[in-house]
DNA sequence: TATTTTTTTTAGATTTGTCTAAATATTTGT
DNA sequence: ACAAATATTTAGACAAATCTAAAAAAAATA
C-alpha cells in the first residue's frame, strides 16, 4: 500500500513525539509539523480510518503496529540517505536534514536496499542515530549525556539528541562530532555548565544546554 | 521559483516532444502523460500564467526560454541519477527509468552539484544521452542508426532512442548497451531488418524497428 | 463548584490537479 | 464546400491537504 509524503510526515512525527509521552496530542503535532490544529484533526482521521492509527477525540494519538512499522520505514529511508549524503556527497552534517526529508518520501525497496549495501550496511546515522534494518529492527546503545558522563575519563560522543542547525553549527564550532573524545573536568552548580576536554584542544566551557543535548559511550 | 512535480512532467514532456515538431498538441501530451485532454488544457493555462510556455487555443504550445530552462535543468537532475542508480548502486539500465522520475523532482542545488562532482561530472547518461550541465548546455554526438550506419564496418552504440523497458529487455538480450561494437552485414528491403555482427559472437538479426531506434557513432 | 482558559473539533472555504460530459473549433474526406 | 470525424476547450465536480472562524470539550484556577 501506498501513503502520501504528507501521510508518512505524520506517522513519523507521531512517533517520534511518542518516545518521549504515550499519547501523543494535536496541539504537539501541529507545532511540530508546523501546521494548525485543525488539519491535524483532519489528518488523524484519515489514519485512523486506514488503521494507521488509534485516534480518540479529545483524547490522543497513538500507531497501532502497521503505522510503526511505516515510520520506521521512513526513518530507515532518512538515516541512510543522510548517511549517503555526508559520507558519499560530503555534505556537512548540519545541512543534509532538508534533503533527507524529501529523498525519504521515495519508496523503492530495490533503491534503498540497494543504497543500503554501497554504504556498507551501516547501523548509525551522521547524528548518531540507529538506522532500522530492512525488518525495523535496530540497535540501541547503552549512552549518556555530558550532565551525567563520570567525571575525569574520555568518553566518545555518540549521538546528539536536539538536532536542529542551530545547534549542530555550535557543535562546528566546538569542533564536536561523532566519535569525538570528549573528557569532563568539573561541573559548575550554578548554571550547570561542565569544563571538557574535547579531544587534545585547550579546556572550554559547554553551556547545561549543550551538555544535555550530547550523548557518549563511555 | 518553485515549481511543483506535476509543472515540471509537463514542461519536460513539451521540451522532448518539442524535438520532432515545432508546436505540441494538446492530445500529444495527454497521451504521453497519460492524463486526459481536459487536464493538460487547465496546466497548459498554468503554465502560461508563469509565463513558462507559450499557448494559444486550439494552435499549441511552445516552451519559452525559462520554460526550456527548467526542462534542461529537470532532464539534468534525471539523467545524472540514472548514471548514479546504474554505476554506483548497480541498478539494471531498464529499470532506474521510474525511480529517476522521482528523484528528478528533488531541487536542492548543492546536492546535484555534489553528485555531480561524485560522478566525475559524466556528459552521458546509461542510455548514452548528454547530460547538460548547470547551465543547461550539453554536447551533441554526430550519429546514426542501425538502418543509416555504412555497412561492413563497425559502429559504436551510443544512445537509445525508444527506452521503454520493452525495447531494453530485448536488447539485453542481444547483451546491445552504450559502448557495444556493432557491424551491419547485410539489410533486407523486405521488412527493413539487418543482420549484423555484435561485438565477436555470431550473426544475428534485427528488426528495422530496433534498427532505428539504436544509434550509433561511427 | 463555577468560571475562565486552553485544547480540540466542526463547518465551511480554498488550492491543486485531476476527471467526465458537453460544447465548440478544426481537420478530413468526398 | 459540406458533412463527418477528430481535436480541443469549457463547465462543473471531486479528492487531498490545507486554512479560518466558530463551537464544543477538557483542564486550570479562583
Amino acid at each position: 500500500m501506498h501513503h502520501t509524503p504528507s501521510e508518512e510526515n505524520y506517522i513519523k512525527c507521531i512517533y517520534h513525539l511518542q518516545y518521549n509521552t504515550e499519547k501523543v496530542s494535536t496541539n504537539m503535532l501541529a507545532s511540530t509539523i508546523c501546521t494548525k490544529p485543525a488539519s491535524v484533526t483532519d489528518m488523524l482521521k484519515k489514519l485512523q480510518s486506514k488503521k494507521l492509527v488509534n485516534y480518540e477525540k479529545y483524547y490522543g494519538v497513538k500507531l497501532t503496529d502497521t503505522g510503526n512499522k511505516i515510520a520506521l520505514d521512513v526513518i530507515r529511508k532518512h538515516r541512510l540517505w543522510e548517511y549517503f549524503l555526508v559520507n558519499t556527497l560530503g555534505f556537512n552534517w548540519t545541512k543534509v536534514h532538508e534533503v533527507a526529508e524529501h529523498l525519504e518520501h521515495i519508496s523503492n525497496k530495490e533503491l534503498i536496499n540497494r543504497l543500503d549495501d554501497f554504504l556498507g550496511n551501516t547501523s548509525v546515522d551522521p547524528h548518531g542515530d540507529p538506522i532500522p534494518d530492512q525488518k525495523g529492527k535496530y540497535k540501541t546503545i547503552r549512552q549518556s549525556c555530558l550532565s551525567e558522563v563520570p567525571m575525569r575519563q574520555y568518553v566518545c560522543v555518540s549521538s546528539i539528541k536536539n538536532q536542529s542547525s542551530q545547534m549542530l553549527d555550535l557543535l562546528s564550532h566546538y569542533n564536536i562530532t561523532i566519535g569525538t573524545k570528549i573528557k569532563v573536568i568539573r561541573r559548575f552548580e550554578f548554571d550547570g555548565s561542565a569544563e571538557i576536554k574535547i579531544n587534545k584542544s585547550p579546556l572550554t566551557i559547554v553551556s547545561e544546554l549543550v551538555a544535555k543535548n550530547v550523548y557518549c559511550t563511555i
